[in-house]
DNA sequence: GGGGACGATGGCACCGCTGTCATTCCCCTT
DNA sequence: AAGGGGAATGACAGCGGTGCCATCGTCCCC
């Protein structure tokens, strides 16, 4: 009745066990060598004392924390979301615990912090999204530190670490395609921030399409946006404002669409008569507003559970260092939605 | 040149300053009594070898871990993420690191699996959001280890944990009462998920402004959504459908709100003209959407870190074990949005 | 001038586990 | 019968810190 209060140790376990530490811990950490009586012996005085592990004891004494790091710039919306729900899929069913951080990437002590989170946790490794995944400074930190990291949605791949993307470039050709069959010639394009990957390649997929048609790339008709709601209003305004206005928006993501979409209502545009527009990202918001949007679905979770299998493939082998080469780099399958955000231009009168 | 390779330890600092490696921790911890002569002398041997302390030694050392863990049950969109901009800006600033953790509600080992969470990682802190707010399993293992934890919104405040709030009855009613000030008499609800604390109170809401407002609650006009967007297509198309239609809706979420506006345009009535919308939690999507959604804002990042504050503020003074008596209940203020989404109701024909 | 009180520092056990190596026992070979 | 090899187990030294207590020197005060 008694019984110590504190929380059980391996060395309660051995003592009722009748075994040594040592044994116990090869139970725990289903190692070989160890005869089936004594195994149930040692399995029963588990669950008798309800005993757990300590992990902080576990990793100082074996340097591995179990410990996954998920390493962001913005907390953009739904994205972030989803590739942690895709990371804690993979970590649950692996043993592995997920710490998430985010890193102002335009502070001054960007090195400071990613260096104490890195190195101070120990973690075993990490999974850097946009816009981390360019970040020269952590990336530095990161293979200073010998950490295994991967990159989703890198703007350049690179030789010394894996990552997960889908083809956005070929994603934004296509869905201009659908704009150049449904006939549209004219069509405006609103960019995203700056220096993201994203925006660069969703503009050189718009472009090339349009090449390809052998239609010109106007440059009356890209707007640079922000990616934010806010920042493509005005973005907006300018396009629809042209006397000959573009029959057709290609926002660069699906909050900025919405932007164009609210606009057009302002105007009392009757849509997708008499304007079509398209995003990317199929956030939840596509679905859900009006008309619902025709947009490109990245499989954001998916993408997460890939790069989690990348980087705990390399974990499990304890005793390698270094990645195989060539590292790999994933490239998975996006999804056009065709919604009814888009239809065929208004006849020229 | 050569050095040793492997990453400093506190010994290698002591050596390097001439001091002990307890006078050392003691910089370290910032603890008292250590001679400014002395306090140079180490900070400049950290400085030189980049020293920084291993966290799992730490934790092993001294019972605590600096983590903070964040269990939830639903990935339910942007709001968790709020909830976790929140929790890292204060654990940021108080050295603290987040874990999240989603916990299966539903599953048949949540308590194998809530206990594994809190009692292996030896958690020095949890917040609890919706629906493991409530789960009796996870609050006795929470309660058995001692580990001391604050609920965002919980159904029913505890003597035994603190908890962050808005008050979800009195938004409710105040929106109401918006709806019954321009004019509206029949207005129609759509309740959340069965069981839920929101799915409740918002309805208590509702219901009393209406009663003190002398209008009965006709059940006719309340239907049983989700929460989902999909839920509610089938709920607003019954509402709709009546021969004597409300003139306004009242969506438990803006999700919801959503499907009806979806389901209102999908019949070319114009709103707000005909059909008066509110919803509740100002989601982004609220914002874009046409026309702009009135609704109920929560402050969920700031409730995440008044959360953080009480946790950090109890962890803070070591020593004392409990909950100073009585435990904070925190209320936050909400903000009632009004958008273009409501109007007077159409005159009578 | 003796006795505190207090600032400053160091010594050392110990937190709970794993890695390494030694040991024992058994069966199999030659 | 001796030797060899592998399965099964244990002893023990860390991993890198912190907590507690001892020590030492000063300054102060009656």
């Amino acid at each position: 009745m008694a019984g110590p209060d504190r929380k059980p140790t391996i060395i309660d376990v051995a003592r009722l066990a009748g075994a040594s530490i040592k044994t116990v811990s090869r139970v725990i950490n289903k190692e070989r060598y160890v005869s089936p009586d004594m195994q149930e012996r040692i399995e029963k005085a588990v669950a008798e004392l309800g005993y757990q592990p300590n992990m902080m004891a576990r990793s100082l004494a074996s340097e591995r924390s179990n410990l996954i790091g998920h390493l962001y710039g913005d907390a953009g919306g739904p994205y972030t979301l989803e590739i942690q729900v895709g990371l804690l899929n993979r970590c649950r069913d692996h043993g592995y615990h997920l710490m998430i951080e985010e890193i102002d990437y335009r502070s001054a002590n960007v090195e400071q912090r990613a260096s104490a989170i890195v190195n101070q946790m120990r973690l075993d490794g990490v999974v850097l999204t946009a816009p981390v995944t360019d970040n020269p400074v952590v990336l530095r930190i990161l293979e200073d530190a010998g950490v295994p990291y991967v990159r989703v949605t890198p703007q350049q791949e690179s030789e010394t670490s894996p990552s997960v993307r889908i083809d956005e470039r070929q994603a934004a050709y296509t869905l201009t395609q659908h704009l150049l069959a449904l006939g549209h010639r004219r069509i405006g394009f609103i960019k995203g921030k700056a220096n993201h990957t994203a925006t660069i390649l969703r503009y050189t997929g718009y472009c090339q399409a349009l090449t390809d048609a052998g239609v010109a790339v106007d440059p009356v008709l890209v707007e640079q946006g922000e990616f934010t709601y806010a920042s493509a209003v005005p973005c907006a305004r300018r396009l629809l404002d042209q006397h000959n206005r573009p029959t057709a928006i290609f926002a660069s993501n699906d909050e900025m669409a919405a932007a164009v979409v609210a606009e057009a209502h302002n105007r009392s545009f009757s849509l997708p008569a008499q304007l079509s527009v398209v995003g990317f990202d199929d956030t939840p918001l596509a679905e859900m507003m009006w008309p619902p949007l025709t947009t490109v679905r990245q499989p954001v979770r998916e993408m997460a559970e890939a790069a989690a299998d990348i980087l705990i493939g390399l974990l499990s082998q304890r005793g390698k260092v270094d990645w195989p080469k060539p590292v790999p780099h994933q490239v998975l399958a996006h999804t056009i939605l065709l919604r009814q955000s888009t239809a065929r231009p208004p006849a020229k009168g």
